[in-house]
DNA sequence: GTCTATATATTGATAGAC
DNA sequence: GTCTATCAATATATAGAC
């Protein structure tokens, strides 16, 4: 078994681990962000493994040993979309307030995450991907970070089931319920289109699932004393 | 540019357009599956590109050329998969019974939904990850195949609806959310498991799951007079 | 900072011995 | 049918000229 070569990037580390990263000039941000942007769309796509650097530079419109310039690997630019997207997919959560009323506060958490949905389908994609396979870059994360906001919130919701306002069902799978169906307007955008069809397909979509999530969600979870039906 | 290499296969394929197909032998049947089951695990987990035919082989404890003895490209081993797996995923809609009353055929479709989330994780998430890279090798059977599917049970939706024995709301919608809610526990399985931990997190969640999301369709999807509640 | 050229590893696929 | 050896293409990453 040959010794896996080692690169450049590493050796410097390992040379000076505390060294100071010197602050950027714009243009090298600007670069950055070309590129990342340019990796969103592919990562989002392909995943990681399914992604390569050719790709990544043609969207950028540059070459490759430029763009490995600014980013001596591969990894690295992976890297920085995930720790950016996570704090972004988050923030919608973060927001639920336990000194609201259930209602409002559900709404307006669903049409957030609509909203991310119809504006930012690559992250969305970018993180399912992620998902699929195995979150080996984020696991830990996801079972610190991401377990105790849920943590915190499905207390939240607990309480209103205890004063009445909301219906008595699991919180965690009502907050799963809210990710999944808001997430599928990014992640299987191509299968909705396709059953929509170029009329009922356009932008109105979003709108629709609004409308449709809303009214779900308000009567799903309206407290109730009685079943309103034998099924 | 030097032309691109022309495969074995294709010259075969080209001098011999119709030729048929010899049976397989019991042998060949089962060798080819083997390779089918390690190919699930691979391409389910890193989509199309980001697996590689070493991964497969050595999931089905063969060699490289032996596995490619028995599938002559990689591309190969995928459309069986794929082509297997669109029959499979049509089945739990095409079985919703217009005769039926609609909470029974809605109630028994999420659970068989679910049921296949929790029996054929590797199923979803291949069909998942073909949905993020933009469907490229099914996209025209979503369109013809999938789109008169769900256009027939959406008919059907309507019908209830106008009977009064459903909520009136977007049936597409309708659908795309249970479709989404049933996923989401094989698509997201790591997230899901990681929220929920060790403990919560066992194969009971998929008991949890089928309880909480019956109680949001059924509240959310009986008909009602007024709305219950401001918001 | 950007480019051309190139080193090195991995991957899809084939040849040919057994 | 299975294996070892190997080819050709592609991919990550680096060297060095400008």
């Amino acid at each position: 078994m040959p010794p896996k070569r080692q690169h450049k990037a590493d050796a410097k580390a390992a040379a000076h681990p505390h060294a100071k990263p010197r602050p950027l000039t714009r243009i090298q941000r600007e670069k950055q962000d070309l590129i990342l942007e340019a990796a969103l769309d592919v990562f989002s796509m392909h995943g990681f493994r399914g992604s390569t650097i050719d790709q990544i530079a043609e969207v950028a419109g540059m070459s490759k040993p430029n763009l490995l310039y600014y980013f001596p690997r591969k990894e690295e630019i992976h890297r920085r979309l995930m720790s950016a997207l996570l704090d972004t997919w988050l923030a919608p959560l973060k927001e639920m307030d336990a000194t609201g009323d259930p209602f409002p506060e559900i709404r307006s958490y669903i049409r957030r995450k609509l909203e991310m949905a119809r504006d930012f389908p690559r992250e969305s994609r970018l993180f399912a991907n992620e998902m699929l396979q195995g979150a080996p870059r984020i696991i830990e994360m996801l079972e610190v970070d991401l377990r105790n906001l849920v943590d915190e919130k499905a207390q939240i919701l607990l309480g209103w089931m205890d004063q009445g306002k909301l219906a008595h069902t699991d919180p965690y799978h009502l907050i799963f319920s809210i990710w999944a169906t808001t997430q599928h307007y990014a992640d299987f955008d191509v299968q909705v289109r396709a059953v929509l069809g170029k009329d009922r397909g356009g932008e109105g979509r979003f709108e629709d699932a609004a409308r449709y999530l809303e009214q779900l969600f308000l009567f799903g979870l309206t407290p109730r004393s009685t079943a309103p039906r034998k099924s």
